[in-house]
DNA sequence: TTTAGCACTCTCAAGGTTAGAGTGCTAACC
DNA sequence: GGTTAGCACTCTAACCTTGAGAGTGCTAAA
C-alpha cells in the first residue's frame, strides 16, 4: 500500500512528534511544529484518511492521533532513513568495548551495557552459537590437592573453564596423562556430539584409567556444553519498568520472560540475520505484544553469529536505536573476529 | 522502653496482619482475626497509646494503623521469634547450591538466586574480601598463537583467569619461563600490594626478559585486582519494582543505587557481622530510606566473610526472610570452606 | 483541491455528595 | 482501676456533575 507524498510527510511528522512528546498529536500542533505548508483542516482530512487506513488511531474523539503498530511499520519500512552513528560516537563505542576485550563473552556484555546506556532501554546480546564448533584443545591447571581446572578451547574461540574434584591426590603426572588421553579423544570433536553417551563410550575406551576419570569427564562435558550453548548477556532490565505507556502487569510479563534465559535464548536465535524491528504483536512471544524488539546480528569473519537486541516500548526513536545497534554490531563483529584469528 | 504484655500482643498482631494484607489494620478487624479476648474499644485504647508512643501511625483519621519504622524495630528486637528453616527446606537449599559449587562466585550467585526466589525480593551476595589474601600460584594455558590465559590462584581459594596477548608467537618454553619467573616473584605476595608500582619494580628485576612481559604482567595485575575486590552477585532486581508501597521515583533511586556496584559493595562491606535488619532511614544510604535491608555474613572456616542480603520494602515477612538468609548463609559458608580446604 | 467556520464530542480537573470505615470520648459496669 | 457499649465525629474513596479546552468532522465557499 503506497501512500501519497503528503500523506507520508504527515504520517512521518505525527510519528516523530509522538516519539518526542508521548502525547497524541493534533492537527494544529502538527502544522506549528513540523512546518507543513497547508492548513489544519487539510491535515485533518489526511489524518482522517490515515486513520481509516489503519495507520493512526485516536484514543478518543477529541484527542489527537497516535501511530498504530501498522503506522510504525510503514514508517520504518518506507519513510525513515537511518543515519549512521557519527565518527565520534563510533570511536566512543569502540573505546568502551575495547576496555574488556579478552573474550567474546566480555565483549558482548560490554556491548549490551553500552547499548542499554545509549538507548536507555533494556538490551540483550547472545554469544555465538557453538553447534558447529569443535574442541580445539583441552588443558589442565592444578588448583588444589584434589582439584584442578579444565580449560576447553573451541574452534570458534570460546574458552570455558570448569573446576573438578578427584578422590585421589592430583599430581602433574596425572594431569599430563589426562592431557594426552583427553586431547586424543576430544580434539576435533563437535561440541554438539559431546553428550552423556559419548562420554560413556569414551570412558570405556580408557580401560582401567577410566576409574580416575569421572570428575574430569564431567567437567569437560559441562564446559563443552556451556561453550556450545548460546548464553544471553543483558543490561538495563530495570529500565523496562519506566516504560510509561505499558501497564504494570505487562511490564511484569516482559520482565519475567526476559529472566527466563532459556525461552529468551530461543526467541533470539530465531531472529533474522539483518537488522529487524518486531513491533508489538509482530513478536513471536505474547509477552512482548506491547513492546518492540529491535535486533541485528553481528558477523564473525563474515558469518552472521549472535544477536544484539533492544527491548523497549513501541514509542522509541527507531532511527537512533537502529543506528546504535548497527554500529555496536559492526564493532563487536570486528573485535571477536580479531580475537579468534590470533 | 518496655511494653506491657498485652500491648506487645496487639502490636505484634497489627504488624503481622499488616504484613499479610498491606491494609491499615483497624480495631475490629484485628480482634476478629487475631483472636484477642478483649473488646474493640480496649484495643482502640491500646492502639491510641501505641500511636502516641510512636510505634504506629494512622494514614488518616478514619483509617486503621500501620507500623512505623520504630514499630517494626520493636517487633524485630523484642517480639518476633525466628524459627529456623525446616529440615526439608534446608535440604532443598543445599541441593540447589550444590548444583553449581565449583567456585565461591558460582556458589554465591546461586545463593543470591535462591534467596531472591524464596523471598520474592531482590537479593545480593558479596564474595569474600581478598584484602588479606596472597597469591598462591600462577599458571598459564596457551589459548592461541599469540594469546594465553593466566590463572591466578589465591590463598583464599579464589581463582581468576585473564587472557592476554603477546606480540610474539607464544611457545610452551616461553610459558615455562613465565611460570618460573612469575611464581618466584608473586608467590606469597599480598593481593593488596600488587599495584602499578609493584608491577613496574617487578618488571625492572626481570632485565631484558621484561620486554616480553607487559601483557602477562598486566594480566596478573588485573586478575589479582579482581581476586581482591569484593564482587557483588545479585538477583531479582526486577522484583524491586513490584514493591507496591514505594513510589515510582523511590524505586528508581533504589534500582540506580543497586546498579552502581562500587557504592553498593562499599555499603555491604560496612554491614555488621551478625544478622541485622536496617529499616528505612536506619540505612546508611538515603536511596534506601523507604526500604529494608536484611543482611547476614557467611563464615569461612569460622571467619565472618562476605554478606548475603535481601533488599525489600519495610513491609516484609521478617521471620521468613531472616530464617532463609541464615539457612543459606550457613550452607554457603560450609560449602566455601570445604571448597578451599581441599 | 483547499480552507474557514462551526457545531459537536470527549477528556480532564474541580467541586459536591454520600456511604462506609474507623476513631476518640463518655458513661456505665464489673 | 480496668473494661466495654454507645455514639458523635472525621476522613477517604467512589461517584456524579459541571465547565473549560482541545480536537474533530462536516459544510460551504474560495
Amino acid at each position: 500500500m503506497e501512500l501519497a507524498a503528503r500523506k507520508q510527510k504527515i504520517l512521518s511528522a505525527i510519528i516523530e512528534t509522538y516519539i518526542k512528546t508521548g502525547e497524541p498529536v493534533g492537527s494544529k500542533s502538527l502544522i506549528s511544529e513540523s512546518g507543513l505548508d497547508v492548513s489544519s483542516a487539510t491535515v485533518r482530512n489526511e489524518m482522517a484518511d490515515l486513520t481509516n487506513r489503519g495507520f493512526l488511531i485516536q484514543p478518543h474523539t477529541s484527542a489527537g492521533r497516535i501511530p498504530t503498530q501498522q503506522g510504525y511499520r510503514y514508517y520504518i519500512d518506507n519513510i525513515m532513513n537511518v543515519t549512521p552513528v557519527s565518527q565520534r560516537g563510533k570511536e566512543y563505542i569502540r573505546s568502551v568495548l575495547y576496555e574488556n576485550a579478552d573474550s567474546p563473552e566480555s565483549i558482548l556484555q560490554s556491548a549490551s551495557d553500552i547499548i542499554s546506556q545509549l538507548t536507555n532501554f533494556a538490551s540483550v546480546a547472545t554469544t555465538p552459537n557453538g553447534e558447529d564448533s569443535r574442541i580445539h584443545k583441552i588443558s589442565f591447571v592444578q588448583t588444589g590437592s584434589h582439584t584442578a581446572m579444565a580449560v576447553v578451547i573451541t574452534s570458534n574461540g570460546i574458552i570455558k573453564t570448569k573446576i573438578f574434584r578427584c578422590e585421589f591426590i592430583i599430581t602433574p603426572e596425572i594431569l599430563d596423562v589426562f592431557d594426552k588421553a583427553l586431547n586424543d579423544t576430544f580434539a576435533g570433536i563437535k561440541l554438539s556430539s559431546i553428550n552423556q553417551p559419548f562420554i560413556q563410550t569414551a570412558a570405556a575406551h580408557f580401560g582401567e584409567l577410566s576409574l580416575f576419570m569421572p570428575g574430569v569427564l564431567m567437567a569437560i562435558k559441562d564446559a563443552s556444553q556451556r561453550a556450545k550453548d548460546v548464553s544471553v548477556c543483558h543490561s538495563g532490565y530495570t529500565k523496562l519498568l519506566f516504560m510509561a505507556d505499558v501497564s504494570f502487569s505487562a511490564a511484569r510479563g516482559v520482565a519475567e520472560f526476559l529472566n527466563n534465559e532459556h525461552d529468551l535464548a530461543r526467541m533470539l536465535e530465531n531472529l533474522p540475520i539483518d537488522t529487524s524491528v518486531a513491533i508489538g504483536r509482530e513478536n513471536s512471544r505474547i509477552e512482548l505484544a506491547a513492546s518492540t524488539v529491535v535486533s541485528t546480528r553481528y558477523s564473525i569473519d563474515s558469518n552472521p553469529s549472535g544477536v544484539l537486541a533492544v527491548i523497549g516500548p513501541l514509542r522509541m526513536n527507531y532511527c537512533r536505536v537502529i543506528s546504535i545497534l548497527e554500529c555496536v554490531s559492526e564493532c563487536v563483529g570486528a573485535m571477536i573476529s580479531e580475537l579468534i584469528e590470533i
